[in-house]
DNA sequence: CACATCTGTGAATCCTCGG
DNA sequence: ACCGAGGATTCACAGATGT
């Protein structure tokens, strides 16, 4: 991992010649900061935007000059205006920085997220799914006037509709018990010795829990990837990213931030390589022919496979085709979809054969002969 | 109760010569019906709007059957702008509609929920609250792409900033245990007997559960006011609002609909004690997946696991799955399994951790992080 | 009849690669 | 760009069927 604070060269495809500030604080305006980031270098943003209009103490027109709070006349229609305006203003960089295959995380509340939700939909970034995270331990409402208030919002989103992203399921599906993990998250908010505090005072109003950034990291990004936070407060994407063997950018203009935030991250502590790899898909596996299976005497030319009913059998030819009972021939998985009358079949799974405690799929001889050629 | 189909007067504040259709379904396009309601004349509007889904192709699940999806032309819009003009339009005569300390709800999905609230703000709606409805039961995806998608959202308003509001908070602490209801609701999908079907078919592809607006009716509306749902569908609102004691008027513009809801409608009958405790959502019992105690810290990444008698050693990599030290992989339950050669195992009692007083279960940990967090 | 097993289905923006 | 083939992919609940 890059020491903190290098240049380090954009693994970037478009342009190999700019370099990245990887593992880094960029002190000042975020909008600024990004413009002179190169197109498509980096492969994630996470953004934790402000959702107040008292944007460090100062607020915009619509235009983004400066307005004087005590001399201008605000309505609700300006504020919100302004707050569109800014918000587009860094989801256009946030576009344009993003790799073709990276992805935009979000965060915010009933405040601003339906202004954010429609600008990252009308700036052609493709939503993926919008999470919830549940807090365990959310502040109550003291009055008695509305419910608690006991989620915030994420919105993930592609760069645009036929993207490509990087999703890692394996991973959490594991993560979450060998169920799907679902589009609600439960976590306590940050507190505890996780939460900064100055002279017991906290730092930042609305620091994030690592766990949050843990799970965002884990799922959407590969080791060395680079993962820009422009709106990055205390550093919890710097602190999680460097834990996780991720490159991080940030973008803060508020340098008592800044001071905590490389405090903390310094102190991150990076786990070891083998403790970073996860559950693999099949598909990042090395691709076995059921030939091969064939060719290398896993299974005889000639020997019967049936489905795990018995409904139907069929035997193997030399080639790896299958033959059935009447005649119809064809791979493992066009055979499995004919015989169904389905669209689709994957055959590793669906056909089997006689072992010695009964019936096994073929995918196990798969398995089996993948760890016996892998080094 | 007025009987179904008959006029009453309204007791707008606003305007009392003018009569409501009360308790009766209007046939036709919502935004020309709603035209013809007079102003500040309803006490909550309830809205289920078309999603605008843009779905793909067909999808199939892995064991090759088809995904009934919802492919109904109300739900097709040719742009966002185009269904941004519906959207801004309905909401416009919703305002006009509502009483001055009325409210509104909206539920939508991540299609559509973020432009949905951005017209709610611009037309000079205050929200309240958004709300999850948290799926207990919802559809996995079935490819693997995505996270399951698992909840709706729903968006509470006032007619404006410093409008007052009906709040029944007492009923809803009550309803929840004495604890504040909180912003995310666990309630099943619609099923079973309640789902309307004809001929064996569901007769609307996304009617709501009964729960859902027993709950939003009885927080936010009392006895006898009027409850409007200009996308009335199969009269889910209907149907509880007359369970409640409250006025119902729905606006429907496919006739199939309009049947099926007025035959539930005249169906539906007071609810007594029994039933209501139905309506409430089971106190859930928290789940706790192992990777959750290793984003939140309880357990690092690289760190060992043994079973009691010390026989095997694991090691935990991040996304909470295991490695032995022959390099094979798996979930605590199916690796623990697989070392003993069984057919299952609960990891939760056979790993153990090194604790202070000598090996623990990491079931321990587990009890440790609910007492944590739950309140 | 009790219990186990099988089958159906729900607001879903649901694949990837090589030729 | 299209086309074809490989082969990866599901959870909770209700209701029906089987033992």
């Amino acid at each position: 991992m890059a020491a903190i604070g290098t240049l380090a060269r954009t693994r970037a495809t478009t342009d190999e010649s700019i370099a990245l500030p990887l593992d880094t604080i960029l002190t000042g305006d975020c909008i600024a900061r990004m413009r002179a980031l190169p197109d498509a270098s980096v492969d994630m943003i996470f953004a934790d935007p402000p959702y107040n209009l008292q944007l460090g103490g100062e607020l915009f027109r619509p235009d983004g000059s400066h307005v004087d709070a005590v001399t201008d006349d605000w309505d609700k229609f300006d504020t919100f205006a302004a707050y569109d305006a800014f918000t587009r203003a860094w989801l256009a960089q946030a576009h344009r920085i993003l790799k073709p295959h990276g992805t935009i995380w979000v965060i915010g509340s009933y405040h601003n997220i339906f202004r954010v939700g429609t600008a990252v939909q009308d700036l052609g970034f493709w939503i993926l799914n919008d999470i919830v995270w549940r807090k365990a331990n959310p502040m109550p409402n003291f009055r008695g006037t509305r419910f608690t208030n006991a989620h915030e919002t994420l919105i993930w989103a592609s760069k645009g509709e036929k993207a490509k992203y990087t999703f890692n399921y394996r991973s959490m599906k594991t993560l979450n018990d060998e169920l799907q993990m679902r589009s609600d998250w439960e976590f306590p908010i940050c507190g505890g010795p996780e939460r900064l505090k100055k002279d017991g005072v906290k730092v930042h109003p609305t620091q994030k829990p690592e766990a949050l950034l843990y799970r965002i990291l884990l799922a959407c990004t590969k080791p060395g990837d680079v993962v820009l936070d422009p709106f990055f407060g205390t550093g919890t994407t710097g602190a999680v990213a460097r834990r996780l063997g991720r490159h991080w950018i940030g973008i803060e203009r508020e340098l008592g931030y800044v001071g905590a935030a490389q405090e903390r991250i310094d102190a991150a502590l990076p786990l070891d390589e083998s403790a970073l790899a996860t559950m693999q898909s099949p598909r990042q596996q090395p691709k076995v022919a059921f030939g091969t299976l064939v060719e290398n005497g896993y299974l005889t030319p000639g020997a019967t496979l049936t489905d795990a009913k018995r409904r139907w059998r069929v035997s193997i030819r030399a080639d790896g085709s299958l033959v059935s009972e009447c005649g119809q021939t064809g791979s493992i998985h066009r055979l499995g979809a004919g015989l169904q009358n389905a669209p689709a079949c994957n055959g590793w799974t669906f056909w089997h054969y006689e072992a010695a405690g009964g019936l096994k799929p073929i995918d196990a001889l798969r398995q089996t002969y993948l760890l016996a050629t892998q080094p």
